[in-house]
Formats: structure tokens, sequence, C-alpha cells
DNA sequence: GTCTATATACTGATAGAC
DNA sequence: GTCTATCAGTATATAGAC
């Protein structure tokens, strides 16, 4: 009923919006051009998206935010250990990253920056993001025996290390902060 | 000589630049607004930055580094233990962040995302700061005995560690990330 | 649901008088 | 160095035919 053979104007507004919004960020990023590079027509934009831009942009964030996680989960769910399985997730981040070249900007960092003062729906959406990254982590912590209460701090820390050398290898074009990060996870989980 | 006691129209547009775009941003600030606040005529700013928008932010994003530079310097020696000193900084900085409940933005981070792609010269400029950010911390590091190599590395970490923890603090509006980072930092520097 | 044409406002940038 | 007027382009958003 609702999964579809063909991709539908909708969807491909989300896709496009998502890879752009990541890319370019919230204001540099226009809805002509989304319009244009989807291939849906601009009228159709505000018949799926009353709300205009910032509603696109909230369901764009929302989708980028799902590809993340499942990549988080996947990466983890690879080894039992947890330090070694985050400090590995992180480098083949790392991997993924060198290999586009830069060419894919940071998932959700840059619209967070953009609109968190100006949009509380997508500042929400952001959070929420975030939120659910560090739960991904700290539920591997506990799974593996740690005790609740510092399994969420260390979920909140490990989440701030990754997107903070995030930033940087994006903004100096070099992997060197992730990968320094990846190797420090075990020291701060021992 | 270079001195003056009245503030000319070029300073002033460095220092309302300097606050938009931390603000809100690279797009998101517009010269109309920039010389609106400065109280600078428009004119004036295509006469001292004749490369337009991009030139003023490469200055405005120098002061801005400056600035911080100069906060990190002054945090790092109330304190001789550089593990103290650099968890003190943070946890200053995180009560600085709360004061001003978020109204102040990020110091360099949104320019960078949003510039690294499309304007060399921003995102070198965006670099050297946290380049510069980096070795304030490896110095204080290397002066504590710390071995040159491990304390490079250090500094990238703990770079990236407060960049993060910002961000997600401004992205939730609560300080939990800086603070459990910089409880962090005497474990990841032990 | 799709598509085009258009409205209004604002963007970065420039010209030229003063 | 200052200031105003204005350019061409693009932004988000809308109206209305199909």
């Amino acid at each position: 009923m609702m999964n579809q053979v063909k991709e539908n104007s909708k969807d491909k507004l989300i896709k496009t919006a998502s890879r752009l919004f990541q890319l370019q960020g919230y204001h540099a990023t226009g809805l002509n051009q989304i319009t244009k590079e989807s291939g849906a027509p601009k009228g159709s934009l505000y018949y799926h998206f009353p709300n205009g831009k910032e509603q696109l942009a909230i369901e764009s964030v929302r989708l980028t935010a799902n590809f993340v996680s499942e990549q988080i989960v996947e990466g983890l769910n690879k080894t039992q250990d947890p330090a070694k399985a985050i400090q590995n997730l992180i480098e083949d981040m790392a991997k993924q990253f060198q290999r586009e070249a830069r060419k894919g900007g940071i998932p959700i960092a840059s619209v967070a920056l953009e609109t968190a003062l100006i949009s509380e729906p997508l500042r929400e959406v952001c959070q929420s993001a975030y939120a659910n990254f560090q739960a991904l982590f700290t539920q591997k912590l506990v799974q593996a025996g740690f005790e609740e209460s510092r399994a969420k701090d260390m979920g909140v820390v490990i989440n701030s290390m990754i997107e903070g050398a995030f930033l940087i290898s994006f903004t100096t074009g070099n992997v060197e902060p992730l990968l320094l990060v990846a190797k420090q996870i075990p020291v701060v989980l021992k």
C-alpha cells in the first residue's frame, strides 16, 4: 500500500534536500535548487510541504538522522567490546570521510548551528538526532555491563568527541582529528 | 599613529560582522544588516573591503579567533597543572555560555561549516583558528613535561572535544555536554 | 497532484556625486 | 572617505490553469 515502486515527488524532494542541506547548509540551499535537482516541480513542493522550507528541512534532518543511526547501529554490532566497537566505528567513518574527499558535508551540524536560534521545531529535530546517537552509544555500554549513569554520561561525551572531530576534520580537510579521537575512546572508557 | 581614539568605520564593520557571523552564520547575515547595525554606510564597506563579503568575513573570523585565543591563554595561565587548567577553562566557558543563554552563537563553527567547501581563503582562516587553539593546549602540555608528539595529539583531541561539546550544548540549550567533557579531561591526560 | 508564471522582498555588488 | 541610488540576481512564497 504505502510502498510504491516508483519514487514519488515527496520522497525525491526530501532525499535531494537532505543531501543539499548536509552539503551546503540551510541558508545556502534554495528551494529553487532543491526542486530543480530533484526534478519535482515547485508547485509540488508547497503541496507536500505547506509550511515551506522549514517543514522540508525538518523532514530532511529526520531522514539524515535515521541514516546515520543505522550506520552507528551496524558499526557497533560488528564488535562485542564497546571500546573497540566505537573506536572501529569512528575509524570506519574516517575512511568513508576520506573516500568522499569532503564532498558530503557533515550530517546535521550545519543545519543545527544555523537554525537553533531561529526555528524551535528545527532545533528540536536536531536535538532529537543527537539524543538518539548518544542513546545508541549508551545502550552499547549498558549491554557491556557499564553502570547506567556512567553509560549515559559517556554517551554524551563520545557523541561530542565525534562531532567535534568531524567539524575539525571537515574544516581542515584532514582526517587526523577523527583518527586521534578514535584512539582515545578506550582511554575514556577504561 | 595607528591607534585612533575614535573608532573608524572599518573597525566598526569588523566588530559588528564578527558578532553577527558568530550569531547567525555566514549566509544568514547580510551586508545590509551589517552596515545598518554598525552605523557605517554601505559605500564605506566596499571601500574598506574591495573583495566584499568574503573579505569582511575573513577579517571577522580573525578577530573572533584572536579573542578566543586570549580567553584560552588567560584560562590556562590560572592553573599550573594542565589537566586542571583545561578542565577549569571548559567549566568557565560553560558558565559564560549559560549566562549568555545561548545568545552568542559558537565562535567559528558555523562559518567554517558553511564556507569550507565554497571559499578556500575562508576555510584557511578557520583552519588557522583551530590550529591556533590546538597549539595553545599543546604548549601548556609541553610546558608541564608532556612528550612533544603526545602533546600535539592531545591538543587536537582536546580541541575536538570542546568544539563538539559546544555544538551539542548549543543545539540542545544545555551545558551538560560541556561539563561532562570537562570532567573527562583529566582522564584522557592521565 | 502537477506545473507555470509571477509577486514581493532581499541579496551582494556597483556607479558616481559629494 | 562618505553616502545614495540602483543594478541584476535570487530568495521564499503564492495564484491559478490544468
